[in-house]
DNA sequence: TATATTTGCAACCGAATAGTTTCATATAAT
DNA sequence: ATTATATGAAACTATTCGGTTGCAAATATA
């Protein structure tokens, strides 16, 4: 049972769940109405979701309020982080270059 | 056959390919010697990487060079944009609460 | 030319995945 | 107290996944 957030964010509902709840908290029904499968499916990515703590149950009588956990979304970045490093340096290389082509057109 | 970037990256090895190669192009059994697995394995890792355009090849005679699709790992980016924005601005309103609890303190 | 090396592909296998239907539990409403 | 609503859990199923072994093709080396 692999429960990371990137297996969690694996599946392209969970993504949908994950940018819905973003915006608000809500309830696994209303959740569920936004997607074709049953209401039980959208429950399993609801369990999945919060095993992995992407999102956290807010308890109001017999209804679940479900919203995103912020901070765990930054686990993502934190992986992103090693790659921007490159893609960054990539595009001072560029800068460089072109800053490089200017000069000389300019002689 | 779902075969997108989050799908790729969901994989643990996969994720260590990347981290490999990103530093520099490398042939499927150097890649290899960093696994337990198999080098069909790893072979097939690298397919999929590849069908995603996250990876691309440089054919250098009998062999093959791998290296990161920069520019892919870029949408990972995008994705997580929308995101971002909610957490900044969760930060902003921390700010702005410290800056007031400093105002208040020095009165 | 014969042999070794590098690589990908096909077939197979057990485990995990995402979905369904059915059922149980807890809370609210009548 | 009975009924309705909101939710999760269990059992089952078809498909996908990640791994293996064995084989074929292409290129380099003897």
């Amino acid at each position: 049972m692999r429960r990371d957030i990137f297996q969690a964010i694996a599946d392209p509902t969970r993504r949908a769940i994950i940018a819905l709840i973003a915006l608000q908290a809500m309830t696994p029904n209303a959740i569920a109405e936004n997607f074709n499968s049953t209401r039980q499916a959208v429950s399993k990515h609801l369990r999945i979701l919060t095993e992995c703590e992407l999102i956290k149950q807010e308890h109001q009588g017999r209804e679940i309020y479900y919203s995103l956990e912020v901070e765990k979304m930054k686990e993502i970045d934190k992986w992103l982080a090693q790659f921007r490093a490159i893609w960054e340096t990539k595009f001072n290389q560029l800068d460089e270059l072109l800053e490089k082509m200017k000069t000389q057109t300019k002689k």
